[in-house]
DNA sequence: TGCTTATTTCTGTGATTACCGAACTTACTG
DNA sequence: CAGTAAGTTCGGTAATCACAGAAATAAGCA
């Protein structure tokens, strides 16, 4: 595939902000390459267009996979597997959240619920008892408040969004009617 | 300053997780460590609670003073720089979110806007000019929306984050009554 | 203005991660 | 059931990042 100038700024842009992001420059960039293109591409296409070993392909791919980011598809007549993404930029950050969230939220909400229930946590310094127990509670509401969230239809999202200066009243408004 | 065995466990644990975050283990410690302490606490107590090197602390809390996270106090009667940070888990969040939008996004919103202007971008694939424009689209209402939520005060944040549930009710509320 | 203590900057090393190329496995095809 | 194409796994290397220790700088103090 050639790429035009402005869909190669994009991509590498991508995988510069992917490393960022905390996943590398490869993955970001097969994903950026799969999100432009909108149809399913074969692996030894992006092999050309991204000039990266196909091993690296095949890893990167695994892993975007993984994250429920692309997913494999056939095209007829062709026996090779194809690869596409979404194209609902809502989808993906939607997918994108739940999957950070799982990764560096869950296991610090373990280990702070562990703190919590050990037998000498009362022994504790108040200070950190009681900032232990309200990094807790603050991770939860959290947790449960972007789950709410992230079951709405992008749609509703969206508008909710947009609300957005609205917000304050919105609660007001509640708080007022109930 | 003597750890307890939970103070360790949290303190280790938020290193770990600071990994993956984005940010390298001696500076979440560094960081769990002075959240827990609740009080200013002076270089070298870090080093020897921590047992890392002296300039490691020192680099570390340059970048946690250029997160905003930590600030530099003094104690009557010491020459030493003490350091300390936020008890608020929310005004806390409030400034890391504040700082990954300005370091993971504005990049990326600079970048599209200028793929977008570009001499040559309506001659792009229709596919990919689409999804260009609604990834612009996108992150800028996030971030107009993220702006708008850390402008609240923490208290109808966590009141708004604790109604979760209820956001659609409140979204159809709204528009039913206006 | 030297003396001491506090802090920062620099340099090298160790650890981690990303990636290539080769070897290998699996799945189709004639 | 060869032969070939597609896909994966593995071993080593290059690049990056984290950190210790030494050297340099700055800030009080006599």
């Amino acid at each position: 595939m050639k790429l035009t100038p402005i869909a190669e700024r994009f991509i590498l842009h991508w995988g510069e902000m992917g490393t960022r992001w905390g996943v590398n420059r490869t993955m970001s960039q097969i994903h950026a390459l799969l999100y432009l293109a909108g149809r399913p591409v074969h692996a030894e296409e992006i092999v050309e267009t991204l000039s990266v070993a196909r091993s690296n392909v095949s890893t990167s791919l695994k892993e975007l996979q993984s994250w429920k980011l692309v997913k494999v598809v056939h095209v007829m007549g062709d026996r090779r597997d194809h690869f596409e993404t979404s194209g609902d930029v809502w989808e993906l950050f939607r997918i994108i959240v739940t999957e950070r969230k799982r990764r560096e939220l869950e296991p610090t909400v373990d280990t702070l619920r562990r703190c919590v229930a050990s037998a000498d946590f009362e022994r504790e310094e108040q200070t950190a008892q009681h900032r232990i127990k309200e990094t807790l509670a603050f991770m939860e509401t959290l947790t449960r408040w972007s789950d709410e969230m992230l079951r709405l239809e992008p749609e509703t999202l969206m508008k909710l969004m947009k609300t957005g200066a609205k917000i304050q009243q919105i609660l007001r408004g509640k708080n007022a009617a109930g």
